[in-house]
DNA sequence: GCCTGATTGACACTGAGTGCCAGACCGGCA
DNA sequence: TGCCGGTCTGGCACTCAGTGTCAATCAGGC
């Protein structure tokens, strides 16, 4: 089983690196996934076991970090005010797998690809369900009320305004770092004048 | 021309209602592009003429209402608050297509179907491309400059808002007015404690 | 060495979306 | 009336993503 799940891995993360050059390459459209395959070694068939769908080669471990961000804002203290915690967490989580210059093209990649960019959306949608229920225990919101928006709203304007930095951060080519970008986009956001 | 543009429009609201009626009463997975173009007496091909997707058919109406937003926003006063502005703009704009119990099957369809919510969360953001440039005219903001993330972080967040609200409105069947969440979920935002 | 279960590749299929082409339609014109 | 331009239409073939199925293969446990 431990055998098993490594050789697995490896498989996934070959298929990740070859599918990340063509994309860079020659962009996310114009490579088929009979492209990946062949390059890859694998039949096209298999490719779909490893991957639900094109989009997840690049989104995927975007996915997986959905929980560690949950993780981190469970970890948070709980007098910290819910928005400073969201924050925290979600910088606490930094996707290391490649390089600054390389993260770079991807985001741009994304944010210049529609269905990527809808995919990636519907990423954020699933870390707001994940991160709602303990925004809500903080705020001391009944768990079940589905008119009590304040949890929602909040997740959903925090990865908002992530989504917004990100974009920010491609535009300017990485030259103001991510970070900075969110906070002048959240104090933006909770300006009393607006 | 005036009878050319009479006739398109008359074929694409028959397309659209005919299509409607499918999605309600199938579901929106389930009802293929062949179905609607037999029920609607035409081929194929000619739809594609009509809708360049098929989550067109259901979100075409709420693009061009993007166009009208911006509009009801660059008419609201100077001297109003950005964040109320854009809340009365967005209000003001009511889309009258349908009654109210089938609006409310139609959000629900399309909170509940994943390929539909990506497409409207796509054009969500191009209702924010085109509401941004009034925002930063409103915050004096230099027009160029890709680092100024406030009106896009505004821009972003009411719609964010406005979603949350929707997502909201389909969960409790209508029962609390879209307005009364919108506020709710935008109070909770610009709460001091978060 | 055999058995069991998971992985793989090959094939066929659906369904969305696109390019192309020939024919129908319609207003203008002689 | 008959011809002529442009446009709309339908039909066909095609690409590509994604799914179901099945037989072959490969690994470890007995």
């Amino acid at each position: 089983m431990s055998l098993w799940s490594r050789t697995r891995n490896t498989v996934y993360r070959e298929i990740t690196a070859t599918a990340m050059a063509l994309f860079l390459e020659r962009g996310f459209d114009a490579t088929t996934i009979d492209d990946i395959a062949a390059a890859a070694g694998i039949s096209r068939r298999s490719f779909f076991r490893y991957f639900g769908t094109k989009e997840d080669v690049v989104l995927g471990d975007l996915i997986a970090s959905g929980d560690l961000v949950r993780q981190a804002l469970e970890a948070r203290p709980d007098d910290e005010e819910v928005w400073a915690a969201l924050r925290n967490a979600l910088h606490s989580v930094k996707d290391t797998a490649f390089d600054e210059p390389t993260m770079l093209k991807i985001f741009t990649m994304v944010h210049q690809t529609p269905s990527l960019r809808a995919r990636s959306i519907e990423k954020h949608l699933e870390w707001q369900a994940l991160l709602t229920p303990e925004v809500r225990r903080r705020l001391g919101a009944d768990p079940a009320d589905p008119l009590d928006v304040r949890a929602d709203a909040l997740v959903a304007t925090v990865i908002t305004c992530l989504d917004v930095a990100g974009d920010a951060w491609t535009r300017g080519n990485g030259a103001v770092p991510l970070e900075t970008l969110f906070d002048a986009a959240a104090a933006a956001v909770r300006a009393p004048g607006g």
